[in-house]
DNA sequence: ATCATGGTTAGCCATACGTCTAACTATACC
DNA sequence: GGTATAGTTAGACGTATGGCTAACCATGAT
């Protein structure tokens, strides 16, 4: 019951737009400063740091400044509470349709008595 | 580079919001009536309506109305694509990091000569 | 036929989101 | 010092989101 953890609405919430997914994909091949991200968007600066804002508080990157130039890398450990609640879900139904299996096999062996 | 998809940007967005993931989690249990999955939420029933539009239009859910009951079912398989994004970033970040294995591991030859 | 129950539609409202421009700061380079 | 480069801040703007009320079907029960 993992449903209002916060960091999961924020998690969720950052990986819903195209634009965040593909800064997370450009940096999942490695590092990379605020405008090598922005180039390929199309965007305008301002708008890709709001994006690079969003990303950072979820948790989804880190970034750092050297001398003007800000590096972004992507923070792969961020993704598990997604990974996470997907696999409690896929648990959720598998119990039910474990149960509704026994269930059905219960029906069938008193059936054959 | 699947990130453009409009499905992957409504399925995120559907599981950004704490009381989908609720209706998600009760809905794993086993399919229920919209009466039942607004009980929980202590929101109106437009509201929870909106909601499980959301799902729906994200494929998460499915719904069928039976005499003036409309009951709602999880639908696993739609969880895959976020699933599958998951692993394509993974795969990428443990790309780059062999490559960057295989780069400390030439170099460290390299020197050893 | 009447009434209660379960759901639906329409519309309002405040806030959040994604985008932009314009103006500003800070660092590198000549 | 002067200029280009990289990023930042502030504010505006339209649209989307999440919530509500009120009124409206539709169906099952009496």
């Amino acid at each position: 019951m993992a449903n209002h953890d916060p960091d999961l609405s924020r998690l969720f919430h950052a990986l819903a737009d195209p634009t965040r997914r593909g800064i997370l994909t450009r940096l999942a091949e490695g590092p990379a400063p605020v405008t090598a991200l922005a180039g390929p968007t199309g965007l305008r600066l301002p708008t890709v740091m709001r994006h690079l804002a969003v990303l950072e508080e979820a948790g989804l990157i880190a970034t750092s400044k050297d001398g003007r130039v800000r590096s972004c890398a992507v923070v792969p450990a961020a993704f598990e509470p997604v990974r996470t609640w997907l696999d409690e879900q896929r648990a959720l139904w598998e119990g039910r349709l474990d149960r509704l299996d026994d269930y059905v096999m219960n029906l069938m062996k008193e059936r054959s008595q």
